[in-house]
DNA sequence: GTGGTCTAGACCACA
DNA sequence: GTGGTCTAGACCACA
């Protein structure tokens, strides 16, 4: 499992590995019911206190998107919010496109930002 | 001078204001030279702490958007960098947008957002 | 690591901290990523309140001399402006002699001052 | 009478003017006795506040540099200290110098500003 | 432990 | 009046 963590970055740690399972999940890379690394390894993996990881993924289990079972490993959610998850990506979509607009940005400016990013993606 | 601020928002008071205030220059509203408001009008104006204006300031001046004359005032800068201030504007559109894509928005999903923020706006 | 501080100087404590750390960073003594003492170490070595620590750092920053990272500590950017650095001394040692021959110096008097401060460098 | 100001340097303006005076009397073109500008003739020219010129004229006369005669307006003295005037401003050179050189400056690089600055100048 | 934000207030030089 | 510096200290999230 990749995981690209940004230190510059004013998201905590913990924010972004939460986000980047969540897209995973959410993308439908990660399915229902698959096993998720271990703590450990993923505290190895990302040379990252352990803790860290841990914050992260109470917080994927208290939105239901991960569950844990003692002794055994930490999950997928059957039922994941997919809807929850993809709506705050879009929420921060708007706040930035909101406050480009602020600074002058054109309707087109934004646009071609767009096509560029789904360019080669089917109509969809 | 209007300035809108969120108490509760993770970005910093101080970047808030930074932030409206490079818009305002960005978008033509404050002119070159143009005299800003003292600090301790718009600390009295915002009620917040005359330190945290200052800090908004030292960072617009690093920045290069604004001038301060030590017993006169501060001034927007002659030569802003308004396209610098756009284009990062623009920066964070493409990461939010590229987030949003990897949590399985398409865009259609994004389109949508776009073009209820431009409503109204003659195209340009 | 030493630090000089002149209380009676027009260039304030910030700006002195800020100069000396760029100083050791554009002569290479501290190197890329190479973590330096906390805010709190170096205030109470400085013997200088630790809001003063922070307004040099967070200038250093804004210069991509340094970055932070919250809870970790401070470190040298992998990617010094260290050309910037000397380019903008080199400006100032312009400045005064230009200064200086507008009030009468002679080449001759220049050429003695430089010859002084390298004296026991080899020729480089 | 040519003064120049730069209302973004941290050295106050009645300094700026007070140095360039002064530079105009050490480097010869200003002469014993002759007579300068009013002060108000000043204030309007530089569109400064008087008591800002008055503050430089305060200081040179300490200085001994100008003298000023009731009624009539003030003067360039006939012994000024055209050496303390140069010396404090090759001490500013010094300082610029060892400051560049603690940015890793060479001394090559400090000559050549030199070399490019009094070039077309005879020997002296 | 680390850095980050914000408030409060003293004091300064300058215009 | 203006902005600039510095101290002091509370409180926070994160590692």
């Amino acid at each position: 499992m990749r995981i690209f963590l940004d230190y510059h970055s004013r998201t905590p740690i913990y924010e972004q590995i939460e986000e980047q399972i969540a897209g995973l999940v959410s993308s439908g890379v990660l399915k229902a019911n698959e096993q998720l690394p271990s703590l450990r390894q993923l505290s190895s993996e990302l040379a990252i206190n352990i803790n860290t990881i841990k914050r992260a993924f109470s917080e994927l289990e208290a939105k239901g998107i991960t569950y844990s079972v003692a002794g055994k490993g930490i999950f997928i959610s059957g039922n994941p919010q997919r809807n929850a998850i993809l709506d705050s990506a879009l929420d921060e979509v708007r706040t930035a496109i909101a406050k480009a607009k602020a600074m002058g940005a054109k309707r087109a400016d934004v646009i071609k930002i767009v096509e560029k990013l789904f360019e080669g993606d089917e109509v969809s």
